[in-house]
RNA sequence: GCGGGCGUAGCUCAGGUGGUUAGAGCGCCAGGUUGUGGCCCUGGAGGUCGCGCGUUCAAGUCGCGUCGCUCGCCCCA
């Protein structure tokens, strides 16, 4: 075979796959334009600033994972690894914030260097929404809700857990993330090394450390709603009973955390068991500080991303496509009548199968794999007396129908 | 970056302890059926056995290396 194939980590998308990846950003499309969401799309690469500015320099995605590449320019430009930075920024540099809130959708691909393993790729897809301009609860709910919905209308919802938890605003994270410190220096020497290390940069991600050691230190550290303020508590009280009025089930998980500073009060998670080593399928929160930590207005938001490739391994099957209708000229007179019915039809709306060469025999076999329901069949006889033969391919019942009545007999 | 598993036809896989022209099923193409699919029969195309080096009279098979894929760790969608 020859030596051509496609990068590390990324893969062709063609056929079922390909089938499987519309139906998710279509069904995905749909449904968020129910919600009065508008479709964005940004450009896939941004200036390397952007992200290093939104993400922060400690992060993994930041210090280890970007694709960044210097332009002829000397610009140094980076492929999004995802893509609420890019909204953000296009929302700033556009000045689309006129009236808020802006509900945006977005699907598209994705780049982080990484080792790609089940449901973990280089390059992969999202889905996501944003919210931005509403500092109300109330547009938490919608956006869980939305993103409930969609994996509902994709028949994957099975199996799956939505957690929530809360960071609270600043005032309370950071008197959290105090305490924390505080708690865990205590415990600085059991903790791993890589808790040790968060315990300076990320105190708040020892929380959901994997490791057995950690988990143990954890299970007895300071609560979050103890440090937690008023306002705050309130916020995430109506956004669970939001959550409840809906009837959609949730699990109050204290230990899910963003890392990041800009993230406040909501978190949350939509979770499998059917991913391998992946559980996230959907993942969010709000992030009220980002807007202004990327150079524009104080401005609050909340969203969540999905990974299309990992909704799509859960997808039972692929979609099925619509069953078309095939064309069989049999002699040369019909050869060129079947091409001008063919444009008539497909123009009229039907999906047409007509193949460009073989034998009546060969051409039903086509028929028979594409799928089509019915076989139109025209010959020297037919052609004489005004007919086309209808057959449908399920029952092999043929019938004779006038040639002029055809876009309506199908 | 670290660890496990696996690389033979388009796909799924056979190929005891090395042995001569490398096989099957599915799929594909054609014929049987010069105006009718599915089922059946017959034939055909398609392989540098991932790549390299080594051991050997002889390597798909054994050894070493390398590349790739895959699963997991970290982290994430």
């Amino acid at each position: 075979m020859a030596d051509v194939r496609t990068v590390r980590g990324t893969h062709d998308l063609v056929g079922e796959d390909m089938q499987r990846h519309r139906h998710v950003t279509g069904t995905a499309l749909e449904i968020a334009e129910r919600y009065g969401f508008g479709e964005i799309s940004t450009p896939i690469f941004e200036f390397t600033e952007i992200f290093a500015r939104s993400l922060g320099d400690t992060s993994d995605v930041v210090s280890k994972e970007m694709y960044t590449f210097e332009d002829r320019g000397g610009d140094s430009l980076t492929l999004r690894p995802e893509n609420t930075a890019g909204v953000a920024r296009a929302v700033i540099s556009g000045g689309l914030l006129q009236s808020p809130p802006l509900k945006l959708f977005y699907s598209g691909p994705m780049f982080r260097y990484e080792r790609p393993q089940k449901g973990r790729m280089r390059q992969f897809h999202q889905i996501g929404v944003e919210v931005i301009g509403s500092p109300d609860a109330k547009a938490d709910i919608e956006v869980i809700a939305l993103g409930w919905q969609i994996l509902e209308a994709l028949g994957v919802n099975d199996g799956i857990t939505v957690e929530i938890n809360s960071l609270g605003d600043p005032e309370s994270r950071n008197a959290y993330r105090e305490k924390l410190v505080g708690y865990f220096s205590g415990y600085k020497a059991k903790l791993s090394a890589d808790s040790q290390t968060r315990l300076t940069r990320n105190p708040l991600r020892i929380l959901d450390s994997k490791d057995e050691g950690d988990r143990e230190i954890v299970a007895g550290a300071p609560p979050l709603g103890e440090s937690m303020n008023d306002a705050s508590r309130d916020f995430f009280a109506r956004v669970q009973d939001g959550l409840g009025a809906l009837d959609i089930a949730f699990t109050h998980n204290r230990n899910l955390v963003r890392g990041l500073d800009y993230y406040t009060h909501t978190a949350f998670e939509f979770t499998t068991d059917r991913l391998g080593a992946q559980s996230a399928v959907l993942a969010g929160g709000r992030y009220d500080g980002l807007m202004k930590q990327i150079g524009g207005p104080d401005t609050p938001g909340v969203g969540w991303a999905s990974g299309i490739e990992r909704l799509a391994l859960l997808l039972q099957g692929a979609p099925e496509r619509p069953r078309p209708v095939a064309i069989v000229p049999i002699g040369p007179a019909a050869e060129a009548e079947a091409e001008k019915l063919a444009f008539e039809l497909r123009r009229a709306g039907h999906i047409i199968e007509l193949a460009y060469k073989g034998k009546p025999g060969q051409r039903m076999k086509k028929a028979d794999r594409a799928n089509a329901r019915l076989a139109i069949t025209i010959g020297d006889d037919e052609l004489a007396r005004g007919v086309v033969k209808l057959r449908d391919l399920d029952k092999g019942e043929e019938r004779e129908v006038m040639r002029a009545g055809l876009p309506a007999a199908i």
